[in-house]
DNA sequence: TATTGTTATACTCTATAACTATA
DNA sequence: TATAGTTATAGAGTATAACAATA
């Protein structure tokens, strides 16, 4: 007896597309975790102090943001937090909670780090205006929004 | 005295693309890592099974698709090997070498991994065929190809 | 009782350096 | 000498379980 739900076939283009998103998912990788060597930092911790310089927040949403568990959080803010990039903070509505913030200095890591990555990230650049809006809108629709 | 080469103010547009592509990227990784985890697998052994299962390689030439150092090979197929999916061969050119090979077991898994995962990148199918000829060749222009 | 953050533990991945056996 | 693979070591990220402080 067949099984009920064999997995469709793959075409050969949609095999192609899944490759070279898997280049790209590579290059991206590559690229922005060099960008963390450059200033001394996982990825993990880049990802982190990235967050951070958008708004301030608790432990817990960081591990939500990261998809992993909340006690991994409290080694990359240690880390962070011993070279004066992140403090801790009180959350005065919650005395449970420790915010977690960038200090002056780690504002201005951040800074940098986001230069950098866009300055990588600039392949885009090779793509005319039209293209960029086709390119938007199929993956848009190939990530379901 | 400003910088010659600041870099190009992002415009709205290539910003949104940034984070698409960082979407894609996360949902990547999720999804490969899940259906590693599924056969019990890291994403690296992951990895290397896959490698293997196109063809056996030394174990050098694995450290270079893995972009990591040849040392680190040595783990991830131990585990692979402690496992029974993985076995290492004598290089009958080169007895310096180590030719890492799948088991029939780990053929087995492999396929299976492989067919986890095209499931899981189906939302290719939600494209027309033209659709994902636009963004395959979109992604060529993107990736210098 | 439930939640927040932490600690303790164990495992995997990572790079570096030193070692061995071959070439 | 140079190369392939390994070992030893140390650091970072990860999950799990148990804990103290607070809600």
């Amino acid at each position: 007896m067949a099984p009920r739900t064999d997995p469709p076939r793959p075409d050969p283009l949609t095999l192609e597309v899944v490759e070279l998103i898997g280049e790209v998912v590579s290059r991206y990788h590559e690229e922005y975790d060099e960008a963390a060597a450059k200033h001394s930092l996982t990825g993990a911790q880049a990802r982190v102090l990235g967050l951070l310089s958008i708004e301030a927040m608790p432990m817990r949403r960081i591990a939500r943001k990261l998809k992993c568990e909340p006690s991994n959080v409290t080694g990359i803010v240690d880390r962070l937090e011993a070279r004066g990039l992140v403090e801790r903070q009180p959350d005065p509505a919650d005395r449970r909670v420790k915010l977690a913030a960038v200090t002056e200095d780690g504002r201005r890591t951040a800074a940098r780090l986001r230069a950098s990555l866009d300055f990588a990230r600039e392949p885009l650049g090779e793509l005319s205006d039209d293209e960029r809006t086709a390119l938007r809108d199929l993956l848009k629709r190939m990530l379901g929004y």
